[in-house]
DNA sequence: TATTTATATAATGATTTCTTTATCTAATGA
DNA sequence: TCATTAGATAAAGAAATCATTATATAAATA
């Protein structure tokens, strides 16, 4: 998984009315009209929040004739906070997208006691 | 935690700039200064970042003299994910805050065979 | 004391997000 | 076939978010 992947899954966990479909859908699948009146909420609502989570790959959807069936992805969910977890637990060093700021971090280190940012000397990035 | 706790520690996690500045706390505590030369993003940018993840709580500051000092709450975070992961497995009927909801499903499934949304009669939200 | 440094905060504008209303497609059923 | 149902999608407007620029505050230093 990389940041981008991160960001749409946490960016989709981070609003209510998604938190309350998903919610949901851990009691059991469910059709959108099944959700708009449990919910109460318009249809078009609860439609594109499921797209949204959808392009997350927080839920699936499964055609059933006219009706759309919805699965919540638990297992994905889970991977995606063991990812965040471990991603934070991971040596920078070890982090291709981060190889450039783990090149300043080991300036900053190295210059501690004179340069940028320590003793009192935090000058402004050029 | 309820789901506005959720809420926030989530959308602060859902922006690739918040990602990176949590990253490099990991690494350890650093100064606003040292985020900024390290990642070498706007001052103002950065601190306002810091103060979004503060309110989420996933991050602390500790004044020196005029620097601030940011760390980032692990643990906040370890059991902000542990939380949601077990918010998604408890029952129904035990969470409060999805009174209404709970007996929303409860009728669902016991009309299924001929009322709301099952076997083709899916009537729309009064 | 005057200047510089570190940081916070305000103001602005651009972009994104969220909800509603409206429309469209496809499947069902009278 | 025509009306209804389920759902997706588009259009529009309000609100929130993000980055930049500008300013404010407080500590450090010359």
């Amino acid at each position: 998984m990389n940041l981008n992947d991160y960001v749409k899954v946490f960016k989709a966990l981070g609003e209510p009315t998604r938190l309350k479909i998903l919610k949901l859908l851990s009691v059991r699948p469910m059709f959108v009209c099944e959700l708009e009146s449990v919910l109460q909420m318009s249809q078009p609502r609860i439609s594109q929040h499921l797209r949204t989570m959808k392009e997350a790959g927080l839920v699936t959807e499964q055609k059933d004739a006219q009706r759309t069936y919805y699965s919540l992805q638990m297992d994905y969910l889970d991977q995606s906070v063991d990812n965040l977890i471990t991603f934070f637990h991971t040596d920078l060093a070890d982090l291709p997208q981060f190889k450039e700021e783990h090149l300043r971090v080991k300036q900053l280190d190295s210059n501690a006691d004179v340069a940028l940012c320590k003793e009192g000397n935090c000058n402004p990035v050029v």
